[in-house]
DNA sequence: TGTTAGCACTCATTTGTGTGGAGTGCTAAC
DNA sequence: GTTAGCACTCCACACAAATGAGTGCTAACA
């Protein structure tokens, strides 16, 4: 037995019901509803058919049927193949981000648009320090014996570390070692730095050893610290409002699930180093697909964004299975759209 | 009819109980339980005149009692003026906070944990920016026609802003401007930085008032734009596991309601201009006291942290009013002594 | 041979009803 | 002033019956 058109006919009718309504779909409600000319017993064969080949499944004996994971993983191909409508600049999108420079603000800024435009949970995390180009490094007095060291990367991405060091120093003197650390390290790659080379560039510092040893070091520490990338979310609590979560322990669950960002982290960044990005950059993994328990009713949608050519980052939504697939994606896309924009306009 | 003694007993038993268990009180329970020397019928009689005098109620006809918001208060004010220990420096909070001198990063270590320790959702406010003084002015050169201008204050909490100018700079020159401005600045509230102070500043630094005056005047915006502190909070899923929200509208409400950056800063930040700050710095605020609906179970416990001397900003904690109030307090205390230390430790 | 009407069957959901229990208020006795 | 006793209230829970959506199967039909 295969899928012919008709039984694919008809499970898009029921996977696009069910995503209407959240309830299970019966034969005689396709027959009203979509003019498929035939009728619900000849559905209802049909169903057993797609429900023998693992696509739509029957929560309990007398009710209706349920896109399985398989039945969506169909679906979603099929919106992932089909060419829809390149991403366009929302002006009124950009209305609503702030215009602070900063990256940090632009990402939280993006992720709260994003999950006030699909009303799902939207997720970013930020550029991969990591491998990130040094462009500039600045040392500045902060009192006695306290220094702040800045860091700043490709898209303009400032990191701020306090120093404790030994002796006092006025900010002519960090100038000329904010020179000196910007001599050896412009360019460089964040993860550049290892130990190796900090012992190096400490030689070459001489008397000054300390300090430029401090700076370094905590950069190192930093990237090997989880501190590579952090994430930010939105949107939560819009779970809350889906029939899927109405009993209040799934609820829970999966809002705890939503707020572990060390478990978010890993789930966002999990294919981004091997690559194994899909069609058009798009990334779907359906329930199941997530391995893991409480994500089995949700689906996440992720894609990259490049700063400088360079895939640095990830932005992600994540809803329920039923959510609108197709909308959720223009939606990252164009949200993509500006965050690059935003991030190499230079 | 007056509150005597025996009247205090049964209520602060009901209290007590109520905390612990989150069902009304009977009178039996009282008798069997609290060793009062008095039967049940006498304690209804009492019961009766507590819920006239106002400080219980009965949820419905044939149910126990329970606090109404004047019973927490008395209870909670006699609470606040009993002496109790005062803060310990808890070496095990230490440890979970992580060694970054970044002022943001350590408040948000303070409400984690925080949150974890009471079960609580904690709140806290960063630095009230206008009210720090400035401690230097860094600029720092990104790329062409875009600068970073880094201003330290008090507390050594850093902000970065991109700003973008006509012309190219590189940093020999911007650390000139950077002498310039830290001679104009240093040492005076962020506040005190207005137009005319703008006028005049630009004035005196010539040919490079372009500069000059767009990093002043994207201060002077930050600190007019809701910038002026932000809002942290960590633990709003603890509600979700308490009796009093296992109603799903309830539990959704309440998370909507302290997702609400702007509504809890405005909740934190209420009393604290007019510095209405009771008996030890530490202000209650009890379910209809808070002037909201969605906050009528819920009760807000909030102190100020100092910087400088200066009250800088909010720390709270947000729990049912049912919760352990002797501990909470005990927890922000001591919290907000490590806060202190590590912000005036110079 | 594919399609369809008819029917018996299943099972979640809703509605109604009775019962138990916790707790009160009142009264009368101590 | 205190307490035992008792009638009364009302929620919570369990259980049964009714409802209805939907299925699978069978037999008839084109």
């Amino acid at each position: 037995m295969e899928l012919n058109e008709r039984k694919l006919k008809i499970l898009e009718a029921i996977i696009s019901n069910y995503l209407d309504t959240a309830e299970p779909v019966g034969s005689r409600t396709i027959s009203k509803n979509y003019d498929l000319g035939i009728s619900p017993a000849t559905i209802r064969n049909e169903m057993s058919d797609l429900e023998e080949l693992g696509f739509i499944m029957q929560p309990h004996t007398s009710a209706g049927r349920i896109p399985s994971d398989k039945g969506y993983r169909l679906y979603v191909d099929m919106i992932l193949s089909a060419k829809y409508d390149s991403p366009k600049h929302l002006s009124y999108v950009e209305a609503l981000l702030s215009k602070a420079g900063r990256i940090e603000t632009l990402l939280q800024d993006i992720v709260s648009v994003l999950a006030k435009e699909t009303n799902l949970t939207a997720i970013v995390s930020t550029p991969q320090y990591s491998k990130c180009k040094i462009k500039n490094i600045q040392l500045i007095e902060l009192e006695s014996q306290k220094v702040l060291a800045v860091i700043v990367t490709d898209g303009n991405m400032a990191n701020n570390y306090v120093l404790e060091i030994n002796e006092d120093m006025d900010q002519p003197m960090l100038n000329k070692l904010s020179f000196i650390l910007n001599n050896q390290l412009h360019g460089l790659d964040v993860e550049e730095i290892n130990l190796p080379l900090i012992e190096k560039i400490k030689a070459f510092a001489g008397n000054q050893d300390e300090i430029i040893g401090k700076v370094l070091e905590v950069v190192f520490q930093a990237v090997h610290n989880n501190e590579d990338t952090q994430i930010y979310t939105s949107g939560a609590i819009n779970m809350l409002r889906l029939p899927e979560f109405s009993d209040l322990e799934k609820a829970t669950s999966i809002m705890e699930t939503l707020d572990k960002k060390d478990y978010i982290r890993q789930l966002l960044l999990n294919d981004f180093d091997g690559e194994s990005i899909v069609t058009d950059g798009v990334n779907i993994k359906i329930g199941s697909e997530n391995n893991n328990e409480n994500m089995k009713d949700c689906s996440l949608i992720t894609t990259t964004y490049h700063i400088g050519g360079k895939p640095l980052g990830v932005i992600g939504l994540i809803g329920p299975k039923r959510m609108d697939y197709q909308s959720a994606i223009f939606s990252l896309k164009c949200l993509i759209k500006e965050i690059e924009k935003r991030m190499n306009d230079s």
